[in-house]
DNA sequence: TCGTTGCGAGAGCAATGCTCTCTTAAAAGA
DNA sequence: TCTTTTAAGAGAGCATTGCTCTCGCAACGA
């Protein structure tokens, strides 16, 4: 219900004025298309140059306008990256969706390996992009409420999945894992707004692999394993089985 | 001895220049003096504005000189957030060394929560600097070699606390904690070469532990948290016990 | 058919990084 | 001590950026 209310944020942006647009005028569809198009070079421009590199006016240049007229589609250049950051949360967050809903339901090892493997070959293969998600905030740039909803998606996915493995009763966490604080209390009664209900100490493990999970895919893809770590793909599946085996997750 | 060896490398770049010059002619004492300066409110800009708000010409403006001449000092941007990059590294490393010294020896865990607050905390002091060194890598820029020796300041300290600790039996992983691939063998070589010997599956969970720390804390300042967890403080302590259970340290 | 609205073009502004040349001053060599 | 070499700052200039403004033209709604 939650998932369905708010479907809406899940749409990329110029998806929902392209939506809108299909009933209506010509110059609308024409417009939605554009915002489409640019939309796209700007990826492509991201991917390869970088968020730094995304130029409003090379953007331009490719479109064969003149650059003033891309502020007719979008009002800065801060707002265009929005868009790409939303549209990035979704394509990652349908990523982990599919690597989830491939693997069988019960096998809840299996589907947070599986979520492991997708958030990280999202990661290789769209390293600036990830970046701009997961890397440091753009200068200036505060993120707008439009990109929250987007940015759980994947969240919504983990969730789910160490939701289910606690109530069918197979998570069986360590005796060594300290309980969390009385203090962390309201944080998870937070975290439990978004991932179905769950005690505060399996939110608490929870966290701690989820961060684990991008604090690895940062590290191996800002270069922080260059020289060290060469053997990544064996290195990562080990790493994550850890994560998995502390959670409690049957291995 | 390693240490002392490379000791070199855990010098600022602008304190070899200037140890070099204290002997040598005035100009070359006044050019030391004016790179240290350059580099001084470099960083002070990186801090305020962010590093691409990082700009040579206001750098130059506010030494009172114009724009071309700081190319006497650094031949490039690039160059200049290189140093800043080393200096870094260094502070960060010099922040965790102090606060691993300042715990007891044979206190495994306390050194290793020392170490964790250590990181955080310098952190959340320079958020601009962290994202520099732990955030997305600046578009078209190669880490240069002189960056490594600084950047594993603090992994070597972190790599003393888990040897200090094996050596001293002190280390019970729970039992679930699954083995190292093969494959991982050639890795755990290599970073043994920087921490001392330790078997692999320690280095194994030595990486997961390592890697869950820069993960929290670059989703805690990346503002991953927002919304979700407030109360960051207990939350954080709390997760890097949970670390510290895995790794086998004693709660 | 006519007024309104949207959109592209173009000029322009204030920045940026970086490259030249020129002049002056300091250091090194005779 | 005088001359030559070297270093450093000033200033102009180039290409680039984000963004604003005005001006027409063309499609749209009444």
């Amino acid at each position: 219900m939650l998932v369905k209310s708010s479907a809406l944020f899940y749409f990329r942006r110029s998806d929902i004025v392209l939506a809108m647009s299909s009933s209506r005028t010509a110059r609308e569809r024409v417009r939605a298309e554009l915002t489409r198009e640019i939309a796209d070079i700007a990826r492509r421009q991201l991917a390869t140059e970088g968020a730094t590199g995304l130029s409003l006016r090379a953007v331009a240049r490719e479109m064969g306008m003149v650059s003033s007229a891309i502020y007719r589609y979008f009002p800065s250049r801060d707002d265009l990256l929005t868009t790409l950051i939303i549209d990035g949360y979704n394509a990652l967050g349908e990523a982990v969706e599919n690597a989830d809903a491939a693997t069988p339901h019960e096998d809840h090892t299996g589907r947070w390996l599986a979520v492991c493997h997708a958030v990280r070959d999202w990661a290789l293969a769209h390293p600036h992009e990830y970046a701009l998600l997961y890397g440091s905030p753009v200068p200036g740039y505060q993120a707008p409420q439009d990109t929250v909803a987007a940015a759980v998606r994947d969240t919504v996915v983990y969730g789910r999945i160490v939701s289910d493995a606690y109530h069918a009763g197979a998570l069986n966490p360590p005796d060594v894992a300290p309980p969390p604080s009385a203090a962390f209390a309201e944080d998870a009664a937070r975290v439990r707004e978004i991932i179905s209900d769950i005690p505060d100490d399996v939110v608490a493990r929870a966290l701690v692999a989820w961060t684990g999970l991008f604090g690895w895919v940062s590290f191996e893809l800002f270069g922080q394993f260059n020289g060290a770590i060469l053997n990544r793909d064996p290195a990562f599946d080990h790493a994550m089985r850890s994560h998995a085996a502390y959670l409690g997750l049957p291995l």
